[in-house]
DNA sequence: AATCAAAAACCGACCAGTTGGTATGTTGTC
DNA sequence: GACAACATACCAACTGGTCGGTTTTTGATT
């Protein structure tokens, strides 16, 4: 609390090292990516990221348990907290991304980093995997409740099955993604966000 | 039509290459995928890869163009030729799903080998990403012609958009094996099922 | 039917470059 | 002086790809 987090001057090594390696596995892959291709980007050598992690693997787990867990947790888990209208939040946030997408494409074209990191390496590797099933039961666990919350507040429609809604849009949000990245055109994401909110417009009551 | 070719006793060298690669590219990943590992398992030697791709990449490309896109066709743009009767085929499918699941695990353990490819390549790659959004152009095609035979039978809703829709059918099955991946239980994939079913009946008139 | 050249199919040793990972340091700090 | 935080040189294994050579198939000619 005395220290001046917020304007770290200095990064320490080890956040430069996980940072600089989620930008090179986002852009690529995690196994299209070097660990030589990492220290040069990071400005750093081979010692220190074998310091600080066993191996391309772990840097991988740690890059899975604490920046992916944590954009989930400002994007969805943080947001839906304590909120009973999870349709109203998440059509906000279609529109804040149709914004993004504009001035940042690196959602469209790169997709999800944890989107991206799942598909790869979940059936290779049963650690990634479950640690990526954390985050994403996490997400869906927010978005349950929130759900739940919003049928008891009369903002979301009565008949719908909480869990099952919850699954289905973190499917349609990963998946949608995907499909971003291989169509890369503003036709494709305006269309597919046209069909989503005619999606959640069926989830209210 | 003279020769046997449906007992093919010896498959062709060249199908033999593509089949083993797209195995392995479905289990593994591209990148994490050598070609000696395919030349081991498909029985052949590297001359006779390179001899028929130009190299690694020209074997994806051609993976794409003829077994993915045959795949793709089979499932759904020829069952959906003609019909007008979309939801149904879709419920159909998720129920034989169901019942593939149990026999052959392979895609809830290594999740569909389009959207791994995908995921992996299509922000690497432009020609893989050109030739993958192909794919993708003729199930959309497909499945919006469909929608739209079944609005004017009276068996799809009247009010939503069919090319919005055709594009978000396609997210969310991909999404929804992508997740099921990550997740590998059956308690995960029924609920998913019970949500995708929720949805598609919100799309009946 | 036999012949033969040319082309296609295929082999496997070899290559330079890269891979993830290690061993042995040196440096700064409590 | 002990220990964390790096740096550097190095390694065996593997990477995608090449290349000269051999076998097999093909198609035209006799």
């Amino acid at each position: 609390m005395v220290e001046a987090e917020d304007i770290p001057s200095e990064e320490s090594t080890r956040s430069k090292i996980l940072r600089t390696a989620l930008e090179l596995f986002h852009q690529g892959s995690f196994n299209g990516t070097s660990v030589n291709q990492i220290v040069v980007k990071a400005g750093i050598t081979k010692g220190a990221l074998f310091h600080y992690f066993k191996g391309k693997n772990e840097l991988g787990y740690a890059i899975v348990d604490e920046l992916l867990r944590e954009s989930v947790q400002e994007n969805w888990v943080f947001p839906l907290a304590t909120s009973d209208d999870p349709i109203g939040y998440i059509t906000e946030l279609l529109r804040a991304f149709e914004k993004e997408m504009q001035e940042t494409p690196e959602m469209v074209e790169c997709g999800c980093p944890l989107n991206n990191l799942s598909q790869e390496m979940s059936s290779m590797d049963s650690s990634f995997r479950l640690r990526l099933r954390d985050v994403y039961q996490e997400w869906e666990d927010c978005l349950d409740a929130s759900l739940r919350r919003g049928i008891e507040a009369g903002k979301v429609r009565k008949g719908i099955d909480p869990a099952a809604v919850a699954k289905v849009l973190i499917s349609v949000f990963q998946g949608s993604i995907g499909m971003m990245k291989v169509h890369q055109t503003r036709e494709f994401s305006m269309g597919l966000k046209e069909g989503l909110i005619q999606i959640l417009d069926q989830l209210k009551p």
